[in-house]
DNA sequence: CGATTTTTTGAATCATATCAACGTACGTGG
DNA sequence: CCACGTACGTTGATATGATTCAAAAAATCG
Protein backbone atom coordinates (compact mmCIF):
# COMPACT_ATOMS: atom_id res chain seq x y z
CA UNK A 1 0.00 0.00 0.00
CA UNK A 2 0.83 3.60 -1.16
CA UNK A 3 4.43 1.85 -2.83
CA UNK A 4 4.19 4.70 -5.54
CA UNK A 5 2.91 7.41 -3.54
CA UNK A 6 6.65 6.73 -1.59
CA UNK A 7 8.53 5.64 -4.38
CA UNK A 8 7.65 9.30 -5.76
CA UNK A 9 8.72 11.03 -2.19
CA UNK A 10 11.90 9.35 -1.93
CA UNK A 11 12.85 10.09 -5.08
CA UNK A 12 12.85 13.64 -4.60
CA UNK A 13 12.92 13.83 -0.93
CA UNK A 14 14.41 10.15 1.07
CA UNK A 15 12.64 9.20 3.80
CA UNK A 16 13.53 6.90 6.82
CA UNK A 17 11.46 4.38 7.90
CA UNK A 18 9.71 6.67 10.72
CA UNK A 19 9.42 9.22 8.78
CA UNK A 20 7.12 7.26 6.10
CA UNK A 21 5.26 5.86 9.04
CA UNK A 22 4.49 9.40 10.42
CA UNK A 23 3.55 10.53 6.81
CA UNK A 24 1.11 7.35 6.45
CA UNK A 25 -1.29 8.37 9.22
CA UNK A 26 -2.17 11.64 7.31
CA UNK A 27 -2.40 9.46 3.99
CA UNK A 28 -6.29 8.02 2.50
CA UNK A 29 -6.28 5.27 0.03
CA UNK A 30 -9.40 5.75 -2.23
CA UNK A 31 -10.80 3.83 -5.61
CA UNK A 32 -12.64 5.64 -8.15
CA UNK A 33 -14.41 3.18 -10.85
CA UNK A 34 -14.17 4.85 -14.62
CA UNK A 35 -15.84 8.21 -15.01
CA UNK A 36 -16.43 8.33 -11.32
CA UNK A 37 -15.47 12.12 -10.28
CA UNK A 38 -12.55 13.02 -7.46
CA UNK A 39 -13.47 16.87 -8.07
CA UNK A 40 -16.90 18.67 -9.72
CA UNK A 41 -17.12 21.69 -10.99
CA UNK A 42 -18.28 24.47 -7.97
CA UNK A 43 -17.01 21.83 -5.27
CA UNK A 44 -13.91 23.05 -2.99
CA UNK A 45 -10.94 20.76 -3.98
CA UNK A 46 -10.26 19.43 -0.83
CA UNK A 47 -7.31 16.94 -1.18
CA UNK A 48 -4.32 16.10 -3.75
CA UNK A 49 -4.04 12.74 -4.96
CA UNK A 50 -1.26 10.54 -6.18
CA UNK A 51 -2.25 8.14 -8.73
CA UNK A 52 -1.37 4.93 -7.76
CA UNK A 53 -3.09 3.03 -10.60
CA UNK A 54 -5.20 4.00 -13.79
CA UNK A 55 -5.71 7.28 -15.12
CA UNK A 56 -7.35 10.63 -14.96
CA UNK A 57 -8.27 13.80 -16.74
CA UNK A 58 -8.78 17.58 -15.27
CA UNK A 59 -10.99 19.51 -17.99
CA UNK A 60 -13.35 22.48 -17.10
CA UNK A 61 -16.31 23.82 -19.35
CA UNK A 62 -16.06 26.98 -21.23
CA UNK A 63 -19.14 29.57 -21.27
CA UNK A 64 -20.12 27.83 -24.91
CA UNK A 65 -20.36 24.93 -23.42
CA UNK A 66 -17.55 22.92 -24.73
CA UNK A 67 -15.15 20.79 -23.00
CA UNK A 68 -11.28 21.61 -22.57
CA UNK A 69 -8.83 19.23 -21.31
CA UNK A 70 -6.08 20.98 -19.19
CA UNK A 71 -4.09 17.88 -17.92
CA UNK A 72 -4.10 13.77 -18.05
CA UNK A 73 -2.36 11.93 -15.40
CA UNK A 74 -1.21 8.19 -14.75
CA UNK A 75 -0.05 6.33 -12.31
CA UNK A 76 2.91 8.45 -10.26
CA UNK A 77 1.20 11.82 -10.91
CA UNK A 78 -0.20 13.94 -8.60
CA UNK A 79 -3.21 15.60 -9.38
CA UNK A 80 -5.84 18.39 -8.15
CA UNK A 81 -6.98 21.99 -8.90
CA UNK A 82 -4.24 24.13 -6.95
CA UNK A 83 -6.57 27.60 -7.49
CA UNK A 84 -9.32 25.70 -5.00
CA UNK A 85 -7.27 23.95 -2.98
CA UNK A 86 -5.11 26.60 -1.58
CA UNK A 87 -7.64 29.04 -1.78
CA UNK A 88 -10.77 26.73 -0.63
CA UNK A 89 -13.37 28.19 -2.90
CA UNK A 90 -15.06 26.56 -5.01
CA UNK A 91 -13.42 25.06 -7.90
CA UNK A 92 -14.31 25.47 -11.97
CA UNK A 93 -12.50 22.31 -13.24
CA UNK A 94 -13.73 18.59 -13.11
CA UNK A 95 -11.02 15.81 -12.29
CA UNK A 96 -12.83 12.53 -13.63
CA UNK A 97 -11.45 9.06 -13.80
CA UNK A 98 -10.25 7.69 -17.45
CA UNK A 99 -9.81 3.96 -16.26
CA UNK A 100 -10.37 2.46 -12.75
CA UNK A 101 -7.95 4.21 -10.24
CA UNK A 102 -6.65 3.69 -7.09
CA UNK A 103 -5.10 7.18 -4.94
CA UNK A 104 -4.06 8.04 -2.12
CA UNK A 105 -5.60 11.43 -0.93
CA UNK A 106 -3.78 14.43 0.87
CA UNK A 107 -6.53 16.03 2.61
CA UNK A 108 -6.15 20.08 3.11
CA UNK A 109 -5.97 19.78 6.49
CA UNK A 110 -3.29 17.01 6.34
CA UNK A 111 -1.22 18.90 3.87
CA UNK A 112 -1.14 21.99 6.24
CA UNK A 113 -0.44 19.68 8.78
CA UNK A 114 2.09 18.25 6.98
CA UNK A 115 3.97 21.14 6.00
CA UNK A 116 3.94 23.24 9.35
CA UNK A 117 5.51 19.86 10.98
CA UNK A 118 7.91 18.03 8.73
CA UNK A 119 10.11 20.10 6.68
CA UNK A 120 10.95 17.42 4.24
CA UNK A 121 7.26 17.36 3.22
CA UNK A 122 7.41 21.20 2.65
CA UNK A 123 10.52 20.22 0.66
CA UNK A 124 9.00 17.62 -0.98
CA UNK A 125 5.90 19.55 -2.34
CA UNK A 126 8.12 22.52 -3.43
CA UNK A 127 10.31 20.12 -5.55
CA UNK A 128 6.94 18.96 -6.88
CA UNK A 129 4.98 22.29 -8.09
CA UNK A 130 8.82 23.28 -9.60
CA UNK A 131 8.49 20.19 -11.64
CA UNK A 132 5.34 20.64 -12.50
CA UNK A 133 5.76 24.38 -13.64
CA UNK A 134 9.13 23.28 -16.13
CA UNK A 135 6.85 20.83 -17.39
CA UNK A 136 4.37 23.20 -18.12
CA UNK A 137 6.56 25.55 -19.36
CA UNK A 138 7.96 22.97 -21.81
CA UNK A 139 4.26 22.65 -22.52
CA UNK A 140 3.35 26.27 -23.54
CA UNK A 141 6.73 26.69 -25.27
CA UNK A 142 5.25 23.70 -27.55
CA UNK A 143 2.66 25.72 -28.14
CA UNK A 144 3.43 28.80 -29.34
CA UNK A 145 6.82 27.66 -31.36
CA UNK A 146 5.57 24.37 -33.12
CA UNK A 147 3.61 23.16 -35.84
CA UNK A 148 0.48 20.97 -34.97
CA UNK A 149 2.83 17.81 -36.41
CA UNK A 150 5.43 18.34 -34.16
CA UNK A 151 3.33 19.10 -30.79
CA UNK A 152 1.99 16.20 -31.51
CA UNK A 153 5.18 14.33 -31.98
CA UNK A 154 6.55 15.89 -29.03
CA UNK A 155 3.40 14.93 -26.80
CA UNK A 156 4.00 11.58 -27.60
CA UNK A 157 7.64 11.35 -26.99
CA UNK A 158 6.52 13.41 -23.70
CA UNK A 159 3.65 10.96 -22.60
CA UNK A 160 4.05 7.80 -24.79
CA UNK A 161 1.84 5.64 -22.64
CA UNK A 162 -0.63 8.57 -22.81
CA UNK A 163 -1.75 7.94 -26.51
CA UNK A 164 -2.57 4.11 -26.02
CA UNK A 165 -4.54 4.54 -22.72
CA UNK A 166 -6.85 7.61 -23.42
CA UNK A 167 -9.49 8.20 -26.71
CA UNK A 168 -8.12 10.89 -29.51
CA UNK A 169 -10.31 13.21 -29.18
CA UNK A 170 -9.69 13.62 -25.76
CA UNK A 171 -6.02 14.48 -26.68
CA UNK A 172 -7.48 16.71 -29.62
CA UNK A 173 -9.24 18.59 -26.58
CA UNK A 174 -6.16 18.76 -24.84
CA UNK A 175 -4.24 20.47 -27.51
CA UNK A 176 -6.49 22.58 -28.37
CA UNK A 177 -7.97 21.50 -31.54
CA UNK A 178 -10.77 19.38 -32.99
CA UNK A 179 -10.44 15.33 -32.95
CA UNK A 180 -11.17 15.67 -37.41
CA UNK A 181 -7.10 17.77 -37.39
CA UNK A 182 -5.79 15.28 -34.80
CA UNK A 183 -7.03 12.19 -37.03
CA UNK A 184 -5.47 14.36 -40.10
CA UNK A 185 -2.21 14.66 -38.60
CA UNK A 186 -1.98 10.89 -37.67
CA UNK A 187 -2.67 10.00 -41.09
CA UNK A 188 -0.14 12.27 -42.16
CA UNK A 189 2.64 10.99 -40.17
CA UNK A 190 1.86 7.39 -40.83
CA UNK A 191 2.11 8.42 -44.65
CA UNK A 192 5.54 9.94 -44.15
CA UNK A 193 7.49 6.82 -42.14
CA UNK B 1 16.98 49.53 -1.49
CA UNK B 2 15.28 45.96 -1.67
CA UNK B 3 12.04 47.95 -1.13
CA UNK B 4 10.26 45.98 -3.71
CA UNK B 5 11.98 42.53 -2.71
CA UNK B 6 10.71 42.32 0.37
CA UNK B 7 7.48 43.91 0.06
CA UNK B 8 6.53 40.75 -2.07
CA UNK B 9 8.67 38.61 0.47
CA UNK B 10 6.17 40.27 3.17
CA UNK B 11 3.37 39.53 1.55
CA UNK B 12 3.70 35.57 1.46
CA UNK B 13 5.31 35.33 4.38
CA UNK B 14 5.96 37.86 6.79
CA UNK B 15 9.34 38.50 8.31
CA UNK B 16 11.03 40.27 11.07
CA UNK B 17 13.23 43.26 11.16
CA UNK B 18 15.85 40.26 12.33
CA UNK B 19 14.82 38.08 9.35
CA UNK B 20 14.61 40.73 6.70
CA UNK B 21 18.52 41.50 7.92
CA UNK B 22 19.62 38.38 7.35
CA UNK B 23 18.17 37.77 4.24
CA UNK B 24 19.84 40.81 3.06
CA UNK B 25 23.33 39.12 3.63
CA UNK B 26 22.76 37.32 0.38
CA UNK B 27 21.15 39.81 -1.84
CA UNK B 28 23.27 41.11 -4.83
CA UNK B 29 21.94 44.23 -6.46
CA UNK B 30 22.75 44.89 -9.41
CA UNK B 31 21.49 47.68 -12.27
CA UNK B 32 21.11 46.61 -16.16
CA UNK B 33 20.83 49.09 -19.04
CA UNK B 34 18.45 48.35 -21.62
CA UNK B 35 18.79 45.58 -24.13
CA UNK B 36 21.69 44.05 -21.64
CA UNK B 37 21.55 40.47 -20.25
CA UNK B 38 20.74 39.06 -17.29
CA UNK B 39 21.25 35.69 -18.89
CA UNK B 40 22.69 34.52 -22.26
CA UNK B 41 21.72 30.99 -23.83
CA UNK B 42 24.64 28.64 -23.29
CA UNK B 43 25.46 30.03 -19.96
CA UNK B 44 24.34 27.95 -16.35
CA UNK B 45 21.51 30.60 -14.54
CA UNK B 46 23.45 31.20 -11.50
CA UNK B 47 20.65 33.65 -9.83
CA UNK B 48 16.78 34.33 -9.80
CA UNK B 49 16.26 38.24 -10.05
CA UNK B 50 13.41 40.13 -8.54
CA UNK B 51 13.23 43.04 -10.48
CA UNK B 52 12.94 46.56 -9.07
CA UNK B 53 12.55 48.47 -11.75
CA UNK B 54 11.86 48.11 -14.82
CA UNK B 55 11.09 45.12 -17.78
CA UNK B 56 12.61 41.97 -18.58
CA UNK B 57 11.72 39.38 -21.11
CA UNK B 58 12.87 35.82 -21.01
CA UNK B 59 13.11 34.35 -24.79
CA UNK B 60 14.62 31.33 -26.49
CA UNK B 61 15.81 31.07 -30.18
CA UNK B 62 14.68 27.94 -31.94
CA UNK B 63 16.13 25.75 -34.71
CA UNK B 64 15.35 28.06 -37.13
CA UNK B 65 16.73 31.19 -35.74
CA UNK B 66 13.47 32.46 -34.66
CA UNK B 67 13.21 34.09 -31.53
CA UNK B 68 10.17 32.93 -29.12
CA UNK B 69 9.29 35.00 -25.88
CA UNK B 70 8.30 32.59 -23.19
CA UNK B 71 7.80 35.17 -20.59
CA UNK B 72 7.72 38.74 -19.27
CA UNK B 73 8.36 40.63 -16.11
CA UNK B 74 7.83 43.41 -14.24
CA UNK B 75 8.54 45.52 -11.23
CA UNK B 76 7.77 42.72 -7.97
CA UNK B 77 8.45 39.73 -10.07
CA UNK B 78 11.12 37.29 -9.99
CA UNK B 79 12.88 36.12 -13.28
CA UNK B 80 15.25 33.39 -13.74
CA UNK B 81 15.93 30.16 -16.08
CA UNK B 82 14.89 27.36 -13.56
CA UNK B 83 15.80 24.06 -15.26
CA UNK B 84 19.40 25.59 -15.50
CA UNK B 85 19.00 27.19 -12.38
CA UNK B 86 17.84 23.76 -10.76
CA UNK B 87 20.82 21.50 -12.88
CA UNK B 88 23.25 24.24 -12.79
CA UNK B 89 23.40 23.14 -16.31
CA UNK B 90 23.02 25.55 -19.82
CA UNK B 91 20.36 27.15 -20.54
CA UNK B 92 18.95 27.07 -23.81
CA UNK B 93 16.92 30.51 -22.95
CA UNK B 94 18.02 34.35 -23.06
CA UNK B 95 17.09 36.65 -20.19
CA UNK B 96 17.23 40.57 -21.65
CA UNK B 97 16.44 43.57 -20.02
CA UNK B 98 13.64 45.87 -21.89
CA UNK B 99 14.09 49.38 -20.42
CA UNK B 100 16.90 50.16 -17.58
CA UNK B 101 16.67 47.52 -14.38
CA UNK B 102 17.36 47.04 -11.11
CA UNK B 103 17.34 43.72 -9.83
CA UNK B 104 17.82 42.07 -6.58
CA UNK B 105 20.12 38.89 -7.26
CA UNK B 106 19.75 35.50 -5.42
CA UNK B 107 22.69 33.32 -6.18
CA UNK B 108 22.13 29.54 -6.23
CA UNK B 109 24.68 29.31 -3.50
CA UNK B 110 22.75 31.96 -1.54
CA UNK B 111 19.17 29.99 -2.57
CA UNK B 112 20.56 26.83 -1.26
CA UNK B 113 22.18 28.38 1.66
CA UNK B 114 18.75 30.44 2.55
CA UNK B 115 16.47 26.90 1.65
CA UNK B 116 18.94 24.88 4.45
CA UNK B 117 18.94 27.48 7.38
CA UNK B 118 15.78 29.66 6.89
CA UNK B 119 12.28 27.97 6.94
CA UNK B 120 10.48 31.06 5.81
CA UNK B 121 12.32 31.30 2.84
CA UNK B 122 11.49 27.75 1.93
CA UNK B 123 8.11 28.35 2.70
CA UNK B 124 8.63 31.80 0.28
CA UNK B 125 9.96 30.08 -2.33
CA UNK B 126 6.94 27.29 -2.46
CA UNK B 127 4.40 29.88 -2.45
CA UNK B 128 6.59 31.73 -5.27
CA UNK B 129 6.39 28.76 -7.37
CA UNK B 130 2.77 28.03 -6.78
CA UNK B 131 1.40 31.29 -7.97
CA UNK B 132 3.39 31.08 -10.81
CA UNK B 133 2.23 28.00 -12.09
CA UNK B 134 -1.36 28.99 -11.69
CA UNK B 135 -0.66 31.62 -13.73
CA UNK B 136 0.85 29.64 -15.92
CA UNK B 137 -1.86 27.38 -15.86
CA UNK B 138 -4.20 30.12 -16.73
CA UNK B 139 -2.48 31.06 -19.80
CA UNK B 140 -2.53 27.42 -21.18
CA UNK B 141 -6.04 26.86 -20.82
CA UNK B 142 -6.68 30.28 -22.74
CA UNK B 143 -4.07 29.15 -25.40
CA UNK B 144 -6.42 26.26 -25.85
CA UNK B 145 -10.02 27.54 -25.37
CA UNK B 146 -9.70 31.17 -26.23
CA UNK B 147 -10.51 32.96 -30.10
CA UNK B 148 -7.27 35.04 -30.75
CA UNK B 149 -9.48 37.82 -30.25
CA UNK B 150 -10.20 36.50 -26.75
CA UNK B 151 -6.81 36.04 -25.96
CA UNK B 152 -5.44 39.51 -26.70
CA UNK B 153 -8.23 40.82 -24.75
CA UNK B 154 -7.56 38.07 -21.43
CA UNK B 155 -3.44 39.20 -21.59
CA UNK B 156 -4.55 43.05 -21.67
CA UNK B 157 -6.36 42.37 -18.89
CA UNK B 158 -3.89 40.36 -16.95
CA UNK B 159 -0.81 42.57 -17.57
CA UNK B 160 -2.24 45.95 -18.69
CA UNK B 161 0.64 47.83 -17.88
CA UNK B 162 2.77 45.37 -20.31
CA UNK B 163 1.18 46.28 -23.34
CA UNK B 164 2.17 50.09 -23.15
CA UNK B 165 5.72 49.10 -22.47
CA UNK B 166 6.61 46.50 -24.46
CA UNK B 167 6.88 47.00 -28.44
CA UNK B 168 3.33 45.34 -29.86
CA UNK B 169 5.62 42.50 -31.71
CA UNK B 170 7.15 41.18 -28.67
CA UNK B 171 3.48 40.74 -27.77
CA UNK B 172 2.48 38.44 -30.71
CA UNK B 173 5.84 36.49 -30.60
CA UNK B 174 4.64 36.20 -26.83
CA UNK B 175 1.56 34.57 -27.97
CA UNK B 176 2.77 32.78 -30.77
CA UNK B 177 1.55 34.68 -33.62
CA UNK B 178 2.81 37.06 -36.17
CA UNK B 179 3.23 40.53 -35.42
CA UNK B 180 1.05 41.00 -38.76
CA UNK B 181 -2.19 39.29 -37.02
CA UNK B 182 -1.86 40.79 -33.69
CA UNK B 183 -2.12 44.68 -35.59
CA UNK B 184 -5.47 42.92 -37.55
CA UNK B 185 -6.55 41.90 -34.31
CA UNK B 186 -5.74 45.46 -32.54
CA UNK B 187 -7.51 47.19 -35.53
CA UNK B 188 -10.95 44.71 -34.87
CA UNK B 189 -11.35 45.65 -31.26
CA UNK B 190 -10.93 49.78 -32.15
CA UNK B 191 -13.32 49.44 -34.75
CA UNK B 192 -16.02 47.24 -32.80
CA UNK B 193 -15.77 49.89 -29.82
C1' DC C 1 16.75 65.85 -39.27
C1' DG C 2 17.86 61.47 -41.27
C1' DA C 3 18.07 56.57 -40.51
C1' DT C 4 16.21 52.63 -38.62
C1' DT C 5 12.69 50.14 -36.51
C1' DT C 6 7.94 49.26 -35.82
C1' DT C 7 3.27 49.08 -37.23
C1' DT C 8 -0.18 48.96 -40.66
C1' DT C 9 -2.40 47.51 -44.89
C1' DG C 10 -3.25 44.62 -49.00
C1' DA C 11 -3.23 40.33 -51.73
C1' DA C 12 -2.22 35.54 -52.26
C1' DT C 13 -1.52 31.21 -50.02
C1' DC C 14 -1.85 27.74 -46.64
C1' DA C 15 -3.78 25.43 -42.62
C1' DT C 16 -7.45 24.38 -39.57
C1' DA C 17 -12.36 24.40 -38.44
C1' DT C 18 -16.73 23.07 -39.63
C1' DC C 19 -20.29 20.26 -41.51
C1' DA C 20 -21.71 15.97 -43.22
C1' DA C 21 -21.48 11.13 -44.18
C1' DC C 22 -19.67 6.68 -43.40
C1' DG C 23 -17.53 2.63 -41.21
C1' DT C 24 -16.16 0.53 -37.03
C1' DA C 25 -15.77 -0.68 -32.27
C1' DC C 26 -17.87 -0.89 -27.83
C1' DG C 27 -20.85 -1.46 -24.11
C1' DT C 28 -25.46 -2.42 -22.60
C1' DG C 29 -29.71 -4.44 -22.06
C1' DG C 30 -32.60 -7.98 -23.66
C1' DC D 1 -24.24 -14.07 -25.70
C1' DC D 2 -26.11 -11.60 -29.29
C1' DA D 3 -28.14 -7.41 -31.43
C1' DC D 4 -28.80 -2.98 -31.10
C1' DG D 5 -27.62 1.69 -30.26
C1' DT D 6 -24.22 4.91 -29.15
C1' DA D 7 -19.38 6.51 -29.26
C1' DC D 8 -15.43 7.12 -31.90
C1' DG D 9 -12.45 7.66 -35.77
C1' DT D 10 -11.90 8.64 -40.59
C1' DT D 11 -12.57 11.01 -44.93
C1' DG D 12 -14.22 14.60 -48.14
C1' DA D 13 -15.89 19.31 -49.37
C1' DT D 14 -16.23 23.92 -48.09
C1' DA D 15 -15.51 28.04 -45.34
C1' DT D 16 -12.90 30.67 -42.26
C1' DG D 17 -9.05 32.82 -40.56
C1' DA D 18 -3.99 33.10 -39.95
C1' DT D 19 0.44 33.35 -42.34
C1' DT D 20 3.41 35.09 -45.65
C1' DC D 21 5.28 38.41 -48.70
C1' DA D 22 5.51 43.04 -50.15
C1' DA D 23 5.22 47.79 -49.53
C1' DA D 24 3.99 52.00 -47.37
C1' DA D 25 3.11 54.76 -43.26
C1' DA D 26 4.25 55.93 -38.61
C1' DA D 27 7.12 56.15 -34.70
C1' DT D 28 11.59 56.16 -32.44
C1' DC D 29 16.47 57.00 -31.87
C1' DG D 30 20.82 59.00 -32.52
Amino acid sequence: MYEVFFQKFNQRTPLTEDEENFIKQYLIPKKLRKRQYLLQEGDVCKSIALIEKGSMRTYLVDPAGQEHITAFALEGWTIGDLPSFQSELPSIQNIEALEDCELVLVSKSAHDELLKTMPKYEIYIRLLITDAYMALQKRTLNMISLSLDDRYKAFIDTYPNIAQRVPQHMIASYMGLSPETLSRIRSRMNNSK
